[in-house]
DNA sequence: TGACAAGCATCGAAATCCGATGTATAATTT
DNA sequence: AAATTATACATCGGATTTCGATGCTTGTCA
């Protein structure tokens, strides 16, 4: 159970990076930029969001500044370093890799159809490890 | 660094159960075969893949016999149950919930043409949160 | 005035993965 | 015959990650 969280561990940087490479943004706006982008499917908490972004600064993939806007309370906006750019390719590719292999043990099909093949009790001819 | 490692969070159990639906096998032998199916991108250690299995074993979605076979040492052989196959195609329909949104919010392509949209340096008309 | 959204932040609990370690047997190589 | 490798199961502790709870401040709107 709950394994739409589990499935998120490792993504975070990743996803930040990639809203913050369409331009600056500050902590609240990253986190409402990728529920709109992935349709509500993926939601940060904000004891997740900003220990993260924490990191990227520590790391020098991105940088954060204080603005004050003419309204509103201040906010501290982040924006991608080349570094940070560099490190999203890596991170795309690796996503990449990872979720096809993924798909080739699981198979991938979910449309109703008949999306799992065997039903368990088809005996295989034990591959003679 | 080290992200494949985070990746595979939350997924364990989604591909034993994915393996096991294609037959009964044994421990090492699953492990075995993720690596085939997905060209050794995926590897499971044994700090991983057994305390996976005792809790799959546990929940009622596999259950695990001791046999002997004519040569080899015993093994234990996992078998799906028919809860272990609702619960496959529940996570098959989350994981692709997840990796859709995923890739909806980072892009998605990595073929060297032109990956990344922007620079990062783009301004983005302030989305007025 | 009160309620609510925007906005940043930290802490601790819970979950997960893996390296290290241990045991044991069969097959292969030297 | 001896040494190495592969098969096969298992556990423990460290490291990492996410998130709920909590707290604070400022602006907006009824």
């Amino acid at each position: 159970m709950d394994s739409e969280r589990e499935l998120l561990k490792g993504n975070t940087p990743t996803l930040v990076l990639a809203v913050l490479n369409d331009g600056p943004l500050h902590g609240y706006g990253i986190a409402r930029e990728i529920e709109r982008r992935s349709d509500n499917a993926l939601r940060f908490k904000e004891g997740t969001l900003y220990p993260a972004l924490h990191a990227l600064e520590r790391e020098g993939l991105v940088i954060g500044e204080w603005q004050r806007e003419g309204t509103g309370r201040e906010r501290k906006v982040y924006l991608i370093t080349p570094a940070g750019i560099a490190d999203l390719e890596r991170r795309t590719r690796t996503w990449n890799t990872f979720s096809s292999a993924i798909e080739r043990v699981i198979g991938g099909q979910t449309d109703g159809t008949s999306a799992l093949p065997g039903t368990g009790t088809r005996l295989r001819p034990d591959p003679g490890i």
